[in-house]
RNA sequence: GGGCGAUUAGCUCAGCAGGUUAGAGCGCUUGCCUCACAUGCAAGAGGUCGGGGGUUCGAAUCCCUCAUCGCCCA
């Protein structure tokens, strides 16, 4: 170990960081206790974007697991903590592609082989960017089994579950309106679609009857989509359509002749209250079309140009074509109105392309059989989401929950594994099919989609452990503990893992889901590449250390809540680190000779007693949150004990014994008192700040081989409430002299003496005991308790607290004025506190219906407030006298 | 349109199993390089807890309502 009285003042992380963590790998610290008489406690890793960076989301999602695997870890459970990526399909595919296209190649040109062949190459080279990223935080997760969804267990996971879920019946394909990105070249989900509100237009357009004069105007926020019209609706209980119903309209332009339907869906107060329908190109038109018998015309092809369908606008991309066909119509007659308007618009949410709904052959998982059991688990309270009220989000979302479409056009991902064959055979196998089972041929061509990321996603709590074969983590580590994830991947993942631990576990996936906000910058905006906001938690944790990016994320935040992150922040974290080093750099330069001694009752001043009764209670608190999942306030109670108890107090007030010769008994007791709440500060501390906490320790006496390692302090035999009043006591009258000399600009230097007065021999006693206590606090150079009987020196400053007077006398004349001004200001804020205690001591109701401790408290409290008032009148009396 | 969250000191936020004198950090004022720390120490100023109503002996905290901002869903 390095020189103990030579450590630098100001704390360096950097060149502590990296040893410690190898240091942990190195000791196997990070796997689980293969003691089977510990109970188990897991998390599994939301996986991040195997070729992506840590961003301040990951950042702030990976602390919070990895306090709760430190705390869990010391408290002597069993821990895994699981880490692994993610394969990201499209971002990964499309990234690859970006950077083909800079040296002019398509993925086409290359071919599904050799393509896949550069897509695993940039996998390895990028691939272990994050996990590097993960393990500079600070992260305990067992890389020992790391996994990816795209590895060979992970892999087979996978088709096992399509397998058994294609052969329930609850995995399907089929032609149905699906979200298609015209950029992305793929399907994407429902939940892929982000609805963003934007200005648009809303056209009205005549369609001419097809018998007689007149005709219905519709309004389409979509006019280009007309041309795959195949009806209009119209509400059946509106009365102004209700002659149309059944009769035939002509289309104009393609001049298609189509129906008027009655249909309860439509809305009677938007537009005109009849509403085109194209069955092909919008999903509520959709479930129109089969509920009418209108038939689908697809007019818009994968690529956002116009299908041949669209007869004379073939080959235009849709929003020219949308230009163009209201140009027409305008000229023929046809447009009446075109008025502003206001909407919800779908987006892709990878690439922000407007999607285009469009029905295609896809494969779907049937939701509704999966989702009942997710919510029943849910209500039950056998998975519980915090904070709770992201209970009801998750069970709104399920209840009108859709289909699923799982598959994407996509090359890098899950290949569907379903084959065809020439004579119609569909197969569906776990293993690759040589020949047809039917027709015996080996014509079979293998469905060429992949499947949406988020069904590997959905598997991991159990893919990860090895599932579909039995293993020991299985057994020990499943159902995980807890899920720590952000809220806005609720409907992406955690009710997909829910339902999926159920299906094919037969059991919850985890117990408690521990919901996080979003990090915001300092305005309170989201973080993104295009704002330019964003702050790299690597470049915070070059300049100031991993575990103040640590603290600075969760200090001061709620549950749940978004979390605006800037740098002020993290600087007040860099001076709480600062602080913890510096208060053990005292610790440690007083301990050269220092031997563990045991301490007797009477070895304990009240400042000890006090001392160890705040750790204790620190202690009880930090459990207690840490259990409750409020991070955050643990982390700030933490901070508060060791900076204003522990430095601010007990440092202080335990230098005077540790520099006394004389008594080598009082340094002994001193030095053991420190080091054992340090270190107990210390451990409890390590989760939220790991490096710095195992550095310190490490240079402590007696170190173990790892404070990563070591119980979790309980110490409630500590608990002594009488100390924490005794001491308040002292402090406040602590702070009055300090108030006096800072007010009277009494050099700081300069030591003085007081006379205190009370009535109460009591508290006299307590002072006198522990004079020595103020006059070090307040520089003094002598006390002088005495009751209320005594003479007081008249030139002389003084404080009124409880039924406690505090004088300073001061040489020469004070200004006598500006005495009784500041007197008189106490006086009268006395006088308010008397008159609202008497008002509610007064209130029948309050003595007879509060309980009696409070009207104690309150009744003891008035007794001190008038004696207060009478010593401040008295003095004012002398003085103005 | 439905749901959720926020509204507390100049700024950013805690507190909300009802009972404190409503807290912290930053910022501000004053004085200090006091032998762990100036990334610090001491003292101080600053708030009718968004508005209104209710429950209660007692409300920042529970209920209702309105307003503003933000998010999610349709």
């Amino acid at each position: 170990m390095d020189d103990l009285n030579n450590l630098p003042k100001t704390y360096n992380p950097s060149t502590v960081e990296k040893k410690w963590y190898d240091y942990w790998l190195e000791k196997g610290y990070f796997a689980p206790s293969e003691d089977l008489t510990r109970e188990p406690f897991s998390i599994v890793m939301p996986p991040p974007n195997v070729t992506g960076m840590l961003h301040m989301g990951h950042a702030l999602d990976n602390t919070l697991q990895d306090i709760l695997t430190r705390w869990r870890r010391m408290q002597g459970y069993s821990v895994l903590w699981l880490p692994g990526t993610d394969h990201a399909g499209i971002a990964t595919q499309a990234r690859v592609e970006e950077s083909l296209a800079q040296q002019g190649i398509s993925r086409h040109d290359l071919g599904r082989e050799a393509f896949l062949e550069k897509v695993w190459e940039w996998k390895h080279i990028y691939g272990s960017t994050i996990t590097n990223q993960l393990k500079m935080l600070g992260a305990s997760c067992d890389w020992s089994r790391e996994r990816f969804t795209m590895d060979e267990g992970c892999s087979r996971a996978v088709r096992e579950v399509f397998v058994r879920l294609f052969e329930k019946g609850l995995i399907y394909r089929g032609d149905y309106i699906i979200n298609w990105c015209p950029r992305c070249h793929t399907t994407i989900s429902d939940i892929e679609v982000e609805h963003i509100e934007s200005e648009g237009k809303l056209y009205y357009i005549k369609y001419p009857l097809q018998d007689g004069e007149g005709y219905l105007t519709v309004a389409t926020t979509r006019p280009e989509t007309m041309l795959g019209d195949t009806g209009v609706a119209v509400n059946p209980a509106d009365e102004r359509y209700r002659d149309y119903i059944g009769k035939n309209l002509i289309l104009p332009i393609l001049g298609r002749v189509i129906p008027v339907v009655a249909d309860d869906y439509v809305d009677r107060e938007f537009g005109t209250g009849a509403v085109k329908v194209t069955p092909a190109h919008d999903p509520n038109d959709f479930e129109m079309g089969l509920r009418h018998n209108l038939p689908p015309v697809n007019v818009i092809n994968q690529d956002g140009t116009m299908s041949d369908e669209a007869g004379p606008y073939r080959g235009l991309d849709r929003y020219e074509c949308r230009r163009r066909i209201v140009e027409d119509l305008r000229e023929q007659g046809y447009l009446l109105k075109v008025e502003d308007h206001t909407h919800a618009v779908g987006h892709c949410y990878r690439c922000n392309t407007v999607i285009e709904p469009m029905i295609s052959k896809q494969w779907f998982v049937k939701m509704k059989p999966l989702a009942e059991p997710a919510m029943k688990r849910v209500l039950d309270g056998d998975i519980v989401f915090v904070p709770g009220r992201f209970t009801k989000i998750y069970i709104n979302w399920l209840e009108n929950i859709r289909d699923w479409c799982i598959s994407r056009q996509l090359w890098w991902g899950h290949r569907i594994p379903v084959w065809y064959c020439e004579c119609g055979e569909m197969i569906c196998s776990r293993e690759d099919p040589e020949v047809c089972p039917r027709c015996n041929s080996s014509a079979l061509t293998q469905d060429p989609d992949v499947l949406d990321t988020w069904f590997s996603s959905a598997l991991w709590p159990f893919s990860t452990m090895g599932w579909p074969e039995d293993t020991r983590d299985l057994a020990r580590f499943y159902p995980t503990s807890v899920l720590v994830t952000g809220r806005d991947i609720i409907f992406f993942w955690v009710a997909r893992m829910i339902f999926a631990g159920l299906e094919f576990m037969k059991e919850v996936p985890f117990h408690d889901v521990m919901i996080h906000g979003l990090i915001l910058d300092g305005q309170g905006r989201k973080m993104s590449k295009s704002l330019g906001n964003g702050i790299d938690p690597i470049e915070v944790i070059e300049q100031y250390g991993a575990d103040t990016l640590r603290f600075s994320l969760i200090t001061g935040t709620t549950p749940g809540n978004d979390v605006r992150f800037y740098m002020d922040k993290v600087e007040n974290t860099r001076n709480f680190a600062n602080k913890v080093w510096n208060a053990s750099r005292f610790v440690i330069m007083n301990m050269e000779d220092y031997e563990r001694i045991e301490l007797a009752d009477s070895d304990f001043e009240l400042a000890d007693r006090w001392i160890l009764h705040r750790l204790s209670v620190t202690n009880r608190e930090v459990t207690r949150l840490l259990e409750q999942y409020e991070l955050g306030e643990a982390a700030r109670t933490l901070y508060d004990f060791i900076w204003d108890d522990f430095c601010d107090w007990y440092v202080e007030l335990a230098k005077p014994r540790l520099y006394r010769p004389e008594k080598p008994r009082e340094r002994k007791v001193a030095q053991n008192i420190l080091l054992m709440v340090l270190k107990d500060t210390l451990k409890m501390l390590h989760p939220f700040m790991p490096f710095i906490t195992e550095e310190i320790f490490q240079h402590l006496p007696e170190a173990t081989e790892s404070i990563m390692i070591e119980p979790w302090p309980e110490n409630d035999r500590f608990y002594m409430p009488q100390a924490e009043e005794d001491m308040r006591l002292l402090i406040q009258i602590i702070r009055a002299i300090r108030n006096i000399r800072n007010e009277f600009n009494i050099p700081p230097g300069m030591l003085i003496p007081v006379q205190i007065v009370t009535p109460d021999t009591e508290k006299a006693a307590k002072i006198l005991k522990n004079r020595s206590y103020i006059e070090n606090m307040a520089n003094l150079k002598g006390i002088n308790v005495t009751g209320p009987q005594e003479t007081r020196p008249v030139q002389a400053l003084s404080a009124y607290l409880v039924d406690i007077e505090i004088l300073v006398p001061v040489e020469g004349v004070i200004d006598v004025e500006k005495e009784i001004a500041r007197l008189e200001k106490e006086l009268h804020k006395t006088e308010q506190d008397i008159k609202r205690l008497e008002s509610k001591l007064n209130n029948q109701g309050f003595i007879s219906k509060a309980p009696a401790e409070v009207v104690e408290k309150e009744k003891a409290r008035q007794k001190e407030n008038l004696e207060k008032r009478e010593g401040i009148i008295k003095r004012l009396q002398t003085l103005k006298g």
